[in-house]
DNA sequence: GCTTGACCTTGTAGTTACTACAAGGTGCAT
DNA sequence: ATGCACCTTGTAGTAACTACAAGGTCAAGC
């Protein structure tokens, strides 16, 4: 697959997946004799990964890590143990942020069905206010 | 309050909470007689969700509507409705991701436990191979 | 009363993670 | 042989900060 499809497919621009390739987040692939890039569906997975990751907030640094965590299959499991663990806490606050502000947003269509609209409590659900 | 304690109760640098009020995003507080900005709860809660939503892969843009929906308590239930269904569509679709990476993360520090490492799924939690 | 530190201003420049475009070249299908 | 998708290197623009500089104000402590 060159790179055109691969884009076309995962959303992330052409560009964007050489600069990918660039920072070293995307290994670089195999080439056709026509030197084009010829990507695999092991690429398009790590491609929509980065791109989800990033979509959720994370940084480049952080995603490398993830990723870190995927190649180096041999790596000590302390060292896994480690990291995973630290990830599994910011994606959990992450889930706890969204779901807040998912009942929140519920709450507002909910109330517009009844056409009864209420006051906004969306900062609320995300400002942290009711744990101090 | 003065912006050196929002700053540190929010953890937000002086100068980002500074870019915000020039961006727009956050109401120019009422100043001091020597001129110095003076906030308090509602400007801590508004400057609280904002680092979340940042936090969370939302941009400015989009943060900037939300907040809308906040502050024009006054208009119209249809506008509401469709733009906090469209905000509560990236949300769940957030959700589901984090979800599907916290099983995996879950995944890979119990199998630590048991020292059997096993492979690394982190990617395919993303990546949505399995829906194609 | 004078120093110190936190704040004020404007302005410039660096960082991250892209995004866009230019210039010049290759491969391949119609 | 024309056109399109790709190749390269390079520069520059954007978003959302982050940092630092220069010069000024204010209030507390010695």
């Amino acid at each position: 697959m060159r790179i055109g499809q691969l884009a076309r497919i995962t959303g992330v621009k052409s560009e964007t997946i050489r600069f990918y390739e660039r920072e070293g987040i995307l290994a670089a692939p195999p080439r056709t004799k026509a030197n084009y890039r010829d990507y695999g569906p092991a690429e398009e997975a790590r491609l929509n990964f980065i791109r989800r990751a990033r979509d959720l907030g994370f940084s480049m640094a952080r995603i490398r890590e993830l990723l870190d965590l995927s190649d180096d299959a041999d790596r000590s499991c302390a060292g896994i143990d480690a990291l995973a663990r630290s990830h599994l806490g910011e994606v959990e606050r992450k889930i706890a942020s969204l779901e807040a502000l998912r009942t929140e947003l519920g709450r507002m269509i909910a109330a517009c069905e009844q056409d009864t609209v209420g006051d906004c409590r969306i900062i609320d659900a995300l400002a942290g206010t009711t744990e101090p």
